[in-house]
RNA sequence: UCCGGCUUAGCUCAGUCGGUAGAGCGGGUGGCUGUUAACCACCAAGUCGUUGGUUCGAGUCCAACAGCCGGAGCCA
């Protein structure tokens, strides 16, 4: 048994380079358009749309009946020869001379008019279907590549976390307990501490996978399951961090605009803000930033972190990302290295997304000093005994390292100029959200 | 957890001053030789979120609850 067709099987991306052939062309019919004597089938096969015609003296008799039975995704195959058609804007249509149906679809929920997004949620599974969510999703795909790409290239190790843990990372968010085996472990927020180990073990390496919060966040820039990219570099001061940030957030942006031009246009994107993600991206100190924020008219104080809506009006005065660093160390987590002239803040910066989409990114170099790492531990509550392995880290051949965790669908939010992240995920996972 | 909003046909919504329910899309039937969310005609489709109250009478006014949406806090 095999489904290889007669003639080759072409996705839709592929067909202007087929003009004047005939090929298979499989997928689901989008819509259908009749005007009695000629069908208008538009067939979606995930990497694009394309108008199969058929007309009466096209085909026969029953081909053409068939053809009027067509319902909204329907399953179909169909043979016919690709012509060139400049009113579309593959550049191509395909005409239509033998028709398979695989399935006929029942009657299909989402319809050719507007939807609620809760109505849309609940079909997620055939939301997915819709050709924005399609540019997304595609859109999602080039930044994770680019992601692997730009790791790689440098001489990165992938060094997968775990996700099962024993306690809290930096003790600041409320993690998913999980029962196992008798005791109780938790899921991961983040997988950074094990990349310190193994970029003591490989000088360089990176983890990208799931991470969860149980906060009870119902926003438009939360999840509580979303996913990090997360290097980690050892002979890497702060310095080197932002830098190192900075080419990798233009390479993500660069890739994106080269391989989804066409995706971008359907999110209808405005792609000079895109353009300018280009080095060098701003640094603020954080003191420079209250300064701002408080100029601005904001009633932040020294010592507070940013609150979404400074975020947004301190984005909103630069073209592209920013790097905003030295935070205080009140207000970090407790492996953050504090500036040696200046303990009240750590060596840590953030990466802020312009046009008010914030934090995507967030890092720093981290504390070497095995005794100060310890009082760090104890100011935060945190039980030594689960971070002694972590501790070995000081202890034997410790040296400058820093890092950061990237939020790919923050990122993906930002790229595609998209309201919410619940849109940049496949199955997104949020406060009463877990079906489907 | 707190604040605000919404809930009427499968979907998106309208429903005036309180007087027993409407449109578009989708579905069905028929028509149409180039359509682009095609178009035209006809047909079917409703426990007005739930419970209680006011009233001769409630989709409409009041209260509680539920679900959803948005924002805050927290964070990527």
């Amino acid at each position: 048994m095999t489904l290889v067709p007669e003639h080759p099987w072409i996705r839709v991306r592929d067909l202007p380079n087929h003009v004047g052939e005939t090929v298979t062309l499989r997928g689901w019919v989008r819509n259908h358009r009749s005007s009695g004597k000629i069908h208008f089938i538009e067939v979606r096969d995930g990497s694009g749309i394309v108008q199969v015609v058929c007309g009466k003296w096209d085909c026969d008799e029953e081909t053409f009946a068939q053809a009027g039975t067509l319902t909204q995704e329907s399953s179909v195959e169909i043979v016919g020869e690709v012509r060139e058609d400049k009113r579309s804007s593959l550049g191509v249509e395909m005409g239509l001379s033998s028709l398979k149906i695989y399935h006929l679809a029942e009657s299909y929920p989402i319809t050719k008019k507007e939807h609620g997004v809760a109505f849309l949620m609940d079909h997620r599974h055939l939301w997915l279907r819709s050709r924005r969510q399609q540019a997304v999703m595609r859109v999602r795909h080039t930044i994770v590549k680019a992601i692997r790409d730009f790791f790689d290239d440098r001489g990165y190790y992938l060094m997968d976390s775990p996700i099962l843990t024993p306690a809290a990372c930096e003790g600041t968010t409320t993690l998913f307990p999980v029962e196992y085996f008798g005791s109780e472990a938790y899921l991961s927020q983040s997988g950074q501490l094990y990349q310190e180990a193994t970029a003591m073990a490989f000088s360089k390496t990176y983890c990208f996978g799931p991470t969860f919060r149980a906060e009870k966040s119902k926003t438009r820039r939360h999840l509580t399951e979303f996913w990090m990219v997360e290097p980690e570099m050892a002979f890497f001061d702060i310095e080197d961090d932002m830098n190192e940030a900075e080419a990798f957030i233009c390479h993500i942006v660069e890739r994106v605009l080269e391989t989804n031009r066409s995706d971008l246009e359907e999110l209808e994107r405005d792609l000079t803000a895109l353009e300018a993600t280009t080095p060098p991206f701003p640094r603020v100190h954080y003191d420079e930033a209250i300064e701002i924020l408080q100029k601005l008219g904001s009633e932040i104080e020294w010592g507070s972190d940013f609150g979404g809506n400074d975020e947004t009006i301190l984005t909103q005065q630069y073209d592209r990302p920013i790097i905003v660093h030295h935070f205080p160390t009140a207000i970090k987590a407790f492996y953050m290295k504090q500036q040696p002239d200046r303990p009240e803040l750590t060596c840590s910066m953030d990466v802020l997304a312009p046009e008010g989409y914030g934090e995507i990114i967030g890092g720093g170099e981290r504390e070497t000093n095995l005794d100060t790492l310890q009082e760090a531990i104890k100011h935060h509550g945190l039980d030594m005994s689960v971070f002694e392995w972590y501790l070995d880290l000081r202890r034997y051949g410790s040296v400058p390292h820093a890092g950061f965790g990237l939020g790919l669908e923050r990122t993906v939010s930002w790229i595609c100029g998209l309201k919410h992240v619940r849109e940049t995920i496949p199955f997104p996972r949020m406060l009463e959200k877990m079906v489907p």
